[in-house]
DNA sequence: TTCACACGTCAATGCTGTTGTCATAAGCTC
DNA sequence: GAGCTTATGACAACAGCATTGACGTGTGAA
């Protein structure tokens, strides 16, 4: 009448595995991070990660309920990651461009996780930390408080918006990842100037832009909108 | 030495199922998105859909070369239900605002379908509509062709953005969807000001703000963005 | 009326997550 | 150290997944 997953902290008996490994929840969770960021997102298997730690895939479940529970704990460990040095310098533009550019970066780097985790509201420590900074930015900038919380509102679902977007692209299977990148060659690049003039007319252009993400030039322009709000809010 | 998947307009022989159904592309998308939207994104699977039809499974086979390929057809037929009876008016901020506001819509209603589809590049005929419509509105409205191409992308990924996180928060249990939007009171509203001023500052406004969608205030700030780069291109 | 073959069906393959059972060694008590 | 308890790793099995090759039937063309 044991449970199956003991907390962590309760653990006493540390018992190697077949192959030699110690297991625990921070061995866990850092090998299936590495194992998406080396092999990609497809194989965050629990068959795989068992592999790759050198120990049967059913161990695992000793230390995770689901595969579920071990993909919030690798999201909670990513945003700790994000979050790591960050500074305010006190100059609102630079200091959302950085906010908004961490949190688009950690979740490219960890797509899987990133897909499942982007649109939840933990409330936890490092998500209250970021809260509170842009806030801060928004309102030592100058914005009134009703609108700091709506551009506040706007300038984080952005960002999880774009990460969630580009993450999904990313966690593709490498085939159907190459093969949406293929249509902007494929399809737009031969539609007839007649039916489709300014597809035609920009084709080449489209190609080569739709192959990075589209977030720092939404993010440029949506720094230009709080400007011209703050200088609105000022005169 | 047959083709598995035979084009749909070169079809003759229609042959019911053991069930009476008669299959066709358009069956089988319809059928499809009807799982999705009653059963859920996790129902979309080969085998249920076959049951769902009335067919075997593996006689989707015959009109898509994969479960994928399916996918884009769904997320086509998506689009294409999105943009049906827009009319450009010519003024391209009210344009823009329609098509944006279209797509978040549609997907929204979808929200099950819209998580597996938003990120997608299809390059098929309703898509490519979009395309063309909505860089047909900026080029047409004064910018030069490259930033025409780049604002494209941050307009268009920003509704697919948002559209895919909105989904995803609609796409869950009831139960965590209410767990999500009850840690704005339980945990926000209740931070010191002393540890955390700017969210104790905002707490009420943020409570009310985050229970709607962000992409009204976004798509109004990248407007005003746009509005901005047209005067510079102009003036 | 004939006949080729399109297409629905069946069976099999190799993945996936998950669980019940078992045996073994870790760490406690003495 | 010796012996006991039980945590924990391993094994095997299950159900469900996408996909494919072989097969036979009945359709539509000639």
């Amino acid at each position: 009448m044991t449970e199956r997953v003991v907390p962590e902290d309760r653990r006493r008996r540390r018992r190697p595995t077949r192959q030699g490994t110690v297991l625990s929840e921070r061995a866990i969770v850092e090998t299936a991070l590495h194992l998406v960021d080396q092999q990609g997102a497809q194989a965050l298997t629990v068959r795989k990660l068992g592999a790759a730690l050198g120990a049967d895939p059913s161990a695992i479940y000793r230390y995770f309920h689901s595969s579920d529970a071990l993909m919030l704990a690798l999201t909670d460990e990513m945003i700790g990651r994000a979050q790591q040095g960050y500074r305010a310098t006190g100059d609102w533009r630079a200091d959302l461009r950085e906010i908004g550019r961490r949190i688009h970066a950690c979740y490219q780097a960890h797509p899987q996780a990133a897909v499942l985790a982007a649109h939840r509201t933990t409330g936890r420590e490092h998500e209250v930390r970021v809260v509170e900074a842009i806030l801060g930015v928004l309102r030592a900038a100058g914005l009134p408080d009703g609108e700091a919380v709506r551009i506040y509102h706007a300038f984080v679902d952005q960002a999880l918006g774009f990460a969630a977007l580009d993450a999904a692209a990313l966690a593709l299977p490498a085939a159907a990842q190459a093969a949406d990148l293929a249509v902007w060659h494929a399809n737009y690049g031969t539609l007839s100037a007649d039916t489709h003039p300014n597809i035609a007319a920009t084709a080449p252009l489209l190609a080569v832009e739709m192959r990075r993400s589209g977030y720092p030039t939404a993010l440029e322009l949506l720094l230009d909108a709080i400007a011209a709000r703050l200088d609105a809010a000022a005169g």
